[in-house]
DNA sequence: TCCACATGGTTGGATGTCCAAGTATAGTCC
DNA sequence: GGACTATACTTGGACATCCAACCATGTGGA
């Protein structure tokens, strides 16, 4: 899988959808795969860095969102709501952050459902040295062109939207 | 998770970001954030879709692919180029739709190292029906406009192959 | 002919995803 | 005040990812 392939492999397969008659669905169902393998491709290359930090980028953002708030907690469902998972993922990335002393749990005051997740100093001084790694090593020099990062997120800025993830105003 | 934000949550991370006086890589960190969100929503979309035949996106592909040779068939190492996945995800792969009657393994002719993996009729069929589902219920109308279909290709192309995925010519 | 290196595929393991179901607690309405 | 609905979080499970290590086989050069 490191050698590089002699031609495009999801080119190749939008001009198989068109042989096929599926002309309309081919470039969708190209981008689509296309987003799919960059994602991957930005996943290893990010997992690389924040390795030597004993993190994973779903342990590194729940990390950096804690950073971002003025306390440095939040209720463990509003935290799924912000990342965008699963509660059952941010249950997994907080018990292996707390097992790693990144993180605490605590009951919130008034409402005996709701648990707080709250940032350590350590958590918060491994979120500043691991985003110091990203940024200079992923986001300084992502491998896409500036005019190309504009356009990416515009595009997929209106894809969630229509996707229900924000309100539009 | 299914209620909409108020706001866009990655472009609020990304005026985090400059806030910190991480400019340069503020925008780089949310094309790449975004990438990683639309990649979920594609995905739950298209496991979905693919639910109803018991299968998931990457088996799906791993039979696809097959579909598209000549003699419906690739020797496994192969299959992993093309799919661009570790081969132990191809191995995961295999079993899965070996049990289900949709692939069989067979020895390779003249390299013994070689595995083959081969559709079944049952395979062939059930690879129709999922690209057919796949057409009408995520290609045809997958959320993206139409102009930024035919962007992404274009940009995530280029991304891909300065990543080494494939040969510029 | 033998040895070193490369290739193909597997196994065990770590990780994180989401689904389904369950328990505890809070809020609302009659 | 009680019943019903909703919310918060967990647990168990299915699934797929890649890494590290291993074994079997193939290749090429000395």
């Amino acid at each position: 899988m490191d050698q590089p392939l002699p031609r495009d492999p999801i080119a190749e397969a939008q001009r198989n959808w068109v042989r096929r008659g599926w002309e309309a669905q081919a470039a969708p169902m190209a981008a689509i795969t296309a987003i799919m393998r960059t994602q991957q491709l930005l996943m290893l290359r990010i997992e690389g860095v924040l390795k030597p930090f004993a993190l994973t980028f779903s342990r590194y953002e729940l990390l950096t969102l804690l950073a971002f708030t003025r306390r440095g907690e939040l209720p463990m469902s509003r935290a799924s709501s912000l990342l965008q998972v699963h509660p059952t993922s941010v249950t997994n990335a907080v018990d292996r952050l707390q097992a790693a002393g990144l993180v605490d749990r605590a009951p919130h005051p008034l409402d005996r459902r709701t648990t707080l997740v709250r940032l350590t100093t350590d958590g918060r001084d491994l979120a500043r040295r691991a985003t110091d790694a990203l940024n200079r090593e992923v986001f300084t020099d992502t491998g896409f062109e500036a005019d190309d990062v504009d356009a990416l997120i515009g595009i997929l800025a209106r894809f969630r939207q229509q996707a229900g993830d924000f309100d539009p105003a």
